[in-house]
DNA sequence: GCTCTAGGTTCAGATAGTTAACTCAGAATG
DNA sequence: CATTCTGAGTTAACTATCTGAACCTAGAGC
């Protein structure tokens, strides 16, 4: 299984969407969070071709997003199920900053369909950032984006 | 330009991986929020075939995402520039929480090569969730999704 | 012994992405 | 003022990926 090559520079966001950047990879991931564990599940939900959800699902075994395993319920033969590891928890974050961002500018008339609430308070969860101080940032201005450790030399003007 | 519909449910996530979801799309941004803004500099950068840079950026400028406008230089004919508008720069959150990801999990052994930054205190920055009342919730089993307004019904087991 | 279901696999045809060559306008060069 | 150079694309042939549908298999239920 070949998969596109984005690393034109050392860069995370290329590296992460080598992994997630494919057709239907983050709605299964979706889907996952919001508590589909089997293959019926997930097809029925996305409607996706079943040799995609069939490969995506191994990829994400492979790169340790979810896990595999079996299991039986009374009654019935052994079954596969999907299931995310912590490191595809994880991606919580990058699964809510698409949905803050959708909810903002896609929104369906209805309103959103999933919302996050903290699971102490009940109260609405939206994404920020926060600095080592505690500040938190919501505002895109408030952010310096500076060269780290592994920075490339800058763009040519 | 059709675009491929991930639309099997009312869901913010698949409407903004059907803006954000083809391939060097959200490249194109990153490399927008390091401060590229012409063709050429992003072609540069990316290495991406050069009719779906042109595609991407019309279709980023139609979103609202991207503002082209005609600039020049002195000395140097008009050419077109490309820069991120509120709506754009609204993507930031996105953005770092695929850099927080990667350099988490597919990390360069050099470092990361851009960090963000509090712009008022200079501390380096993560990607959280807060809640209404102030509370800053990291770990992904403190947060619950909850049905919105615009739910459907759930999956079948 | 036949049918149903979950969890896949196979394959032809359509769509999207890649590669490389070409265009075109204005600036610089000679 | 003819020629080359550069930025910003366009075009076309080719390749890879995705789609839709049919097919397969093992165990459960009838």
């Amino acid at each position: 299984m070949e998969r596109t090559n984005y690393e034109a520079s050392n860069c995370s966001i290329a590296r992460t969407l080598q992994v997630l950047g494919e057709k239907w990879t983050l709605l299964i991931i979706r889907e996952s969070f919001y508590g589909a564990t089997r293959f019926e599940q997930f097809h029925r939900v996305l409607q996706c071709p079943r040799n995609l959800l069939s490969e995506r699902l191994v990829l994400l075994v492979e790169e340790g997003i979810l896990e595999r395993s079996q299991y039986r319920e009374p009654g019935s033969r052994a079954r596969m199920e999907y299931r995310l590891t912590d490191k595809g928890r994880e991606l919580m974050h990058i699964m809510l900053a698409f949905m803050q961002w959708g909810d903002r500018h896609k929104a369906d008339p209805e309103g959103p369909p999933v919302v996050a609430r903290h699971a102490a308070c009940g109260r609405e969860l939206h994404v920020t950032f926060a600095c080592s101080k505690g500040h938190i940032v919501t505002e895109p201005d408030d952010i310096d984006l500076v060269p780290g450790p592994g920075a490339l030399p800058p763009v040519p003007a």
